[in-house]
DNA sequence: AATAATTTAGAAAATATATTCTTTTAGATA
DNA sequence: TATCTAAAAGAATATATTTTCTAAATTATT
């Protein structure tokens, strides 16, 4: 083995183990990835410690250490200890950066839309009305089948619902437009069913279409938009209205997300409570 | 002086230091404020490493702890030390203290992820490496097409990144695996194009499959995925760690997500500004 | 199935670390 | 300034931690 330079990052670290860790013996695979799971108790503990959490023996963890090339224990915790100690800067650090500063780097960027989606989200707990949550929760918990059906910027939203329902063995169908044939698609939907519908700005009218006529032929039909006069509002039974950041125009997800995902863990939970007997282990 | 309880978080012990600091020797005073202003360093460091960078002899330290009631040094190192480790909590230790004790409402559950989101993200502006995203942003800017592919829980943003590069006008290619092709799908990234790929645990297999075709292949990979260990991670030149908080086994997307939009953006934000610098005067 | 090679566990040794104790120094009081 | 008291330094000691080493166990190879 030649030598090789060692890395004294942490970020380094990592790469290099990820990379090694299939060669790795049993053991210090599990110290690897105890290790990778747990970087700052690794950094603090002391071997014995660490040792013990990771249900090794030190001496293993000494090993382990030499397998990348140092000269112990002590050698590569000092690397996590960096790690600690370089923490990224505090919350108001970081907003003093973004506020001043306008480079715009994709870092710049990341911790900027970081921020307007925190914020949204904290404004999507403020405002959204639990009623009307519960009382979409329950329409869903009645349906036959769930469908969804969202495009464009609003159309990972579906996916994400449709994805969900599915893997809690909730009855879903996705209206995905195959063929062109949504309107045939969305002719499915019956009595029994019911119908989750999304879009933003510009509203695309096929959503608002299928909407309307679901909505006329007596369906229930749970709408996440943005405002309160889309085209949405008035050919849904429960319509939330969702504000979105955006930073350079483009507007973020993470709010409308935040509520797709609640209703589907609030339907799950209720399912869970309920059918507790008949998937006991299901997530 | 009766016994006090000695307090057992970082908070009250500064609370405590702030209270009786001006009563102290002028050498513990020293200390005092050196802890104060080094939390993380006096946490980690050894007795004798600290002593050398507050400018006292170990001895002092010793007092320093005695003077508050401990036994000894290592005993109020202990409370550092638990600060820093509370300070980057493991998600499913916060999300425990967030789930104990509420109902389940629909309502409930939204406030759960909001607050799960939020911290993701937080943790994500902290754990994300500049240099990194600057390179996938710079990947993705030199190719000729972007291709796309993610499954299952990753799918929706897969479906996010093909939408806005679609609609910011780069040529992208989502591999939707149509008719079960997605090798052949996947056969057609050339080498002047590059390929995103997300993948979450349980990993499918189809992703990585794909991902180390196209790297064997020379092709430039980023990847999105949730560990170290992944297996995304050796094939991909590129691979982003994001760890997502889940409530009752529901695991979230936010951060991933943002991430995904902060390289979209990166890349629409970047080709805007190198084209004003080409042409700097022109409309 | 037997042998070799590798890996592991656990105890022993070496090292590092924290604490105590004695001596020295500094500061306060008369 | 002399005397007393409190604080500090530094060496000595006790403790804890890491590392090494050997025997046992496991795994791979013939």
């Amino acid at each position: 083995m030649t030598e090789k330079p060692l890395p004294t990052t942490y970020d380094d670290l990592v790469d290099i183990i990820s990379a090694k860790y299939e060669n790795l013996s049993k053991r210090l695979k599990q110290i690897a990835s105890y290790a990778l799971d747990n970087p700052s108790e690794f950094a603090i503990d002391t071997i014995a410690e660490t040792a013990d959490k990771a249900a090794v023996q030190p001496s293993a963890l000494v090993r382990f250490a030499k397998a990348f090339g140092y000269d112990g224990f002590s050698d590569i915790q000092k690397i996590f200890q960096k790690r600690l100690l370089e923490k990224a800067p505090s919350y108001a650090t970081r907003l003093k950066a973004i506020r001043s500063g306008t480079r715009n780097t994709p870092y710049d960027l990341l911790n900027q839309f970081a921020e307007a989606n925190i914020r949204q989200l904290q404004y999507l707990q403020q405002e959204i009305q639990p009623e009307k949550l519960a009382q979409a929760v329950r329409l869903m918990d009645r349906a036959d089948t769930i469908y969804i059906f969202a495009m464009r910027r609003a159309f990972p939203l579906a996916a994400y619902i449709y994805y969900s329902l599915s893997s809690m063995g909730r009855r879903a169908q996705l209206i995905d437009n195959t063929g062109g044939l949504y309107m045939q698609q969305a002719q499915q939907i019956s009595k029994n069913d019911m119908l989750i519908v999304a879009s933003f700005a510009e509203y695309t009218p096929y959503v608002s279409q299928v909407s309307a006529d679901a909505h006329n032929r007596g369906i229930s039909v749970v709408a996440i938009t943005d405002h309160p006069l889309s085209p949405l509002t008035p050919v849904s039974n429960i319509c939330f209205h969702v504000k979105e950041a955006s930073v350079y125009d483009f507007r973020a997800l993470s709010a409308s997300m935040c509520l797709a995902q609640s209703l589907v863990i609030g339907l799950g939970v209720k399912g869970y409570i309920s059918k507790e007997d008949i998937y006991p282990d299901n997530g």
